[in-house]
DNA sequence: ATGTGC
């Protein structure tokens, strides 16, 4: 049999398809949107063969999309998209990813760079110092009793406004108001909750990153003066998720669901693809802690949002109302939701798995914040560490294209092996320096692993999403202060 | 991504 993955038909510049082939199992297209450039990268590797095995799932709707910074992934790519039916279909929790609820907020400030720049250095000290952040962070995170815990797991940045930490015009503007409905801590295991425990409020490490910003390039006025953002201002920038308890909740259903896949009938062609229907036991259990972890990581954005406020008024000596350090929007890249979409000119209910991919509503939708349905819903893109970093908007093709979808970040193009052999910390650490940026990172390891030159252009990325009308552009940011795990 | 895996 000649595998479907390896001759995507060329659409047009920016799309690419493979229609459905029967004799593999397909069940619907595969779609790609990206350069030649990207998309030959893609078939290179496993990208497009977990894009194919995808549409073999019980259920599945339309078709699979793979988003131009596509690649591979555990089981599913990183950087796509599936809907599968809510009845017939499954859930998968390899489709959602490891970082469950791994997503971008942006906070926004009265400030421009001048204001900053003689403390910018203390500040990102004061930062460093006050976020925990890294694989083993020692001390810093609100210690939660386990009852504590349970009521974040099970009402997410509601529980951190009752307790201090948010605002509700933080919450206002938070995808689901950072709290997402019939999540069940009771169906997160006891290991994850020792884990998650003493993680509120921390970094973790990888590409995670929180990120002083200067506002360089306006594209969209009036998106802009909606997100109250302006030419010069100070943002920050906050990308991270749900720490080892979403990892773990990963973990924990890939066995539940491979477990069950016998009693299901379900045949996967690839065994990182274990899921359950649903509907099933396993399935609404696995959503139920799933969202549990959803709420999680917004709450530990959340901590990270308050932790940052705190280090601002106290390095700049002014108060956090007086610096307007409103939030902008909170928006996941790594999770599982019911929405409606229409498929065939009817509109359904699907359960949309999107890894590595962030929800792009367009104007009009009842499911983002009033401020912003006259415009369309934010999106962020970040970049790698010390490049820059992009403020899309939703617009409405992107119900057509990716179930209301686009990219997440630039992605890699060196394994963090091969970035050790290429480069070494010296010259990276000159080079961001030289760009005058200042940057804390936790280990040298990191800084190396996440350096700019092995990632991806992350406005290329941009570009693409705006081209094909996914998501457009509204802002670019560049970085001057860095903290990293 | 991750009480990394090399």
């Amino acid at each position: 049999m000649v595998s479907p993955w390896l001759f995507p038909k060329k659409i047009s510049d920016l799309e690419y398809r493979i229609e459905p082939d029967a004799e593999y199992g397909m069940k619907v297209p595969v779609v790609i949107y990206g350069d030649e450039n990207l998309v030959n990268k893609m078939v290179s590797d496993r990208t497009i063969e977990q894009a194919v095995n995808v549409s073999t799932l019980p259920g599945v709707q339309k078709h699979v999309v793979v988003l131009p910074d596509g690649h591979q992934g555990y089981g599913f790519p990183v950087g796509g998209v599936a809907g599968m039916d809510v009845d017939e279909g499954i859930i998968s929790p390899g489709s959602v990813g490891y970082d469950i609820n791994c997503g971008v907020r942006l906070i926004r400030t009265n400030l421009v760079e001048n204001q900053i720049k003689p403390k910018l250095n203390e500040l990102v000290e004061h930062l460093f110092e006050s976020i925990p952040s890294g694989l083993h962070p020692k001390e810093g995170c609100v210690k939660l009793t386990k009852s504590q815990l349970d009521e974040v797991l099970a009402q997410g940045v509601k529980w951190l406004d009752s307790n201090g930490y948010a605002t509700k015009d933080d919450l206002d503007v938070c995808e689901e108001n950072g709290s997402m409905a019939d999540a069940d801590p009771s169906k997160v295991s006891e290991t994850a909750h020792t884990r998650g425990a003493p993680q509120v409020g921390s970094l973790g490490s990888g590409n995670h990153f929180l990120e002083i910003q200067r506002v360089e390039e306006i594209h969209d006025t009036e998106a802009a003066k909606a997100m109250g953002i302006f030419e010069g201002q100070i943002t920050i920038l906050i990308h991270c998720g749900s720490r080892g308890l979403g990892h773990q909740v990963c973990t924990d259903y890939l066995k539940i669901c491979r477990d069950s896949q016998e009693k299901y009938g379900i045949e996967l062609p690839d065994r990182q693809l274990a899921c359950a229907p649903n509907n099933s036991d396993e399935g609404i259990a696995y959503k139920q802690a799933m969202n549990s972890a959803m709420n999680f990581a917004w709450s530990n954005r959340q901590m990270i949002t308050h932790y940052t406020r705190k280090s601002f008024e106290s390095v700049l000596h002014q108060s956090e109302s007086d610096l307007e350090m409103n939030l902008v929007y909170d928006v996941a890249h790594n999770i599982a939701k019911v929405e409606k979409h229409k498929i065939d000119g009817q509109e359904k209910s699907i359960i949309v798995h999107r890894k590595g991919a962030t929800r792009a509503f367009p104007a009009g939708s009842p499911d983002i914040p009033e401020r912003y349905r006259k415009v369309g819903q934010p999106i962020f893109i970040p970049g790698s560490m010390a490049s820059a970093s992009w403020i899309l908007l939703g617009n409405e093709n992107s119900m057509n294209l990716t179930f209301g979808s686009t990219a997440h970040g630039a992605g890699r193009v060196m394994s963090r092996t091969q970035s050790h052999k290429q480069y070494n910390y010296k010259q990276i650490i000159e080079e961001i320096q030289e760009k005058g940026i200042v940057l804390k990172s936790m280990t040298r390891y990191g800084v190396v692993e996440e350096a700019p030159e092995v990632y991806k252009d992350v406005d290329a990325i941009a570009d693409i999403s705006h081209r094909l009308k996914m998501a457009t552009k509204v802002a670019k940011l560049v970085p001057i202060g860095v903290i990293k795990g």
